[in-house]
DNA sequence: CGACAATTTGATCTGTCTCAACTATGGTGG
DNA sequence: CCACCATAGTTGAGACAGATCAAATTGTCG
């Protein structure tokens, strides 16, 4: 098997995740073109009706995919890790219904959408894969719907700390009980529909509770169960394959 | 070409409102073997957890997904119509991460994995079009997110009703200025993360404003323009070929 | 016509928002 | 290395959108 680049590496181990790769797979993805580039923190990296004929891999740093609301309410959608596609539908919708935002500085691997089609043509494997990552892509929307739209701030905050630890940690990007999480509380009221004073005083709640503790960016869990149960947090709508839950 | 049931014709009807396909893959669309089924209000079709081997199309009635929070809280995630496709990711994702219900009596056809990806490996066409139509899923489930998460309840509920009318008008299942919409209060509650109380007093203000009518299950768009207005509803994201916009 | 489901109305309560100020924190240049 | 500034977090007070509970009314369909 060919050497593989660090870039290339955390593109494969992100599909792995969620589906198995041969050798012939992984040969395939880790010979994708990759045009890079670094964007700094609240930077677009693209734009809600834009037409894209590239997709995107994180390959550093922390990425949103937000809407606009009548009002200038900015709702965010999803929150992404180094590996993630963000907008792999972009392969099929061609203009942009959101935009794709750095968090953090942010260092991404742009990939041409026929260099993908052909790599999915000829490799099962690959088509597999990028199916799945495009299903679970929307099972993620459908929990957030139901964390926006039923439960209590407290949950809801809860909810999305939950997930961003499972995701990140099925990345190794994440110890055991903690990782760093570089979301602003007005950032997690984009992503909850709550306001950045209720986020503030909710998050306080948390931490009176036992349930995590913060300094600075570094979000410490507990009480990992206790923290889950408050959130209604079920992780089998991420659909990881088992060894990468933990 | 070959004779086409009705059944098959929804189906590809549907499909063509998103991509175009061609007569090879019309004939393979109308091979698919089909196993009808029908189910009455409220009746749960595929529940969550539950491990799915076939794929269903709406053929009659109305259709929602939905998923249960902690506190017996129901979250509608979305809404089908005839000819929809309302479990397509379970050909990837074997095991429902939410449940799919009849809202009113419904006939629904199930079609199994296998002949579906034999479709789908044979037709380019075919491939493209279901490829987009869970693409628009994830598409329209972001739209969701913002329309619960930071719209105030009359745009909430004017969004709802404006998204079925222009997916139902596709379908061609509406008329220019009014269409059935078999709802409940309480299911429009659910699918907007509102009482139906409040739902019940904003859809009377909707009325008040003069932006729609209703007689029954008959919903009248009495002022399109300040409906959309109101809702801060873009069909955009629906990614509807323009012809079925209208 | 009767019965059950759906809609409507009233009254009260509460979670969350808004506005406004104040306090940490971290990064930058002098 | 410190002073400064910008950004993020925190606190308080008041207002309000929408929830809840309960009852009455209006469909609707066998």
């Amino acid at each position: 098997m060919s050497r593989i680049s660090v870039e290339h590496a955390k593109l494969i181990r992100q599909l792995e995740t969620i589906a198995p790769l041969d050798d012939d797979d992984r040969s395939a993805l880790a010979a994708l073109p990759l045009r890079l580039k670094v964007f700094g923190a609240d930077q677009d990296i693209v734009r809600e009706g834009e037409r894209a004929t590239e997709a995107c891999v994180i390959l550093d740093g922390f990425v949103c995919r937000y809407k606009m609301t009548a009002g200038g309410r900015r709702q965010i959608v999803s929150f992404h890790f180094p590996g993630d596609l963000p907008d792999l539908q972009s392969l099929a919708l061609e203009v942009m219904d959101h935009s794709l935002a750095a968090l953090t500085q942010t260092r991404v691997a742009f990939v041409a959408h026929d260099a993908i089609v052909r790599a999915v043509e000829a490799h099962s494997g690959v088509a597999a894969a990028l199916t799945k990552h495009a299903l679970i892509d929307g099972s993620i929307f459908r929990e957030w719907i139901a964390n926006v739209g039923q439960r209590p701030a407290l949950a809801r905050i809860a909810h999305v700390i939950c997930e961003c630890f499972v995701r990140m940690r099925a990345l190794g990007l994440a110890a055991d009980t903690s990782f760093e999480l570089p979301l602003t509380q007005a950032e997690i009221g984009d992503a909850t529909g709550l306001s950045n004073v209720h986020v503030n005083r909710t998050m306080q709640e948390l931490r009176r509770q036992g349930l995590i503790a913060i300094h600075g960016k570094t979000h410490s869990i507990l009480d990992w169960d206790q923290l889950q149960e408050t959130a209604d947090f079920r992780p089998s709508y991420l659909h990881l394959r088992p060894e990468f839950i933990s």
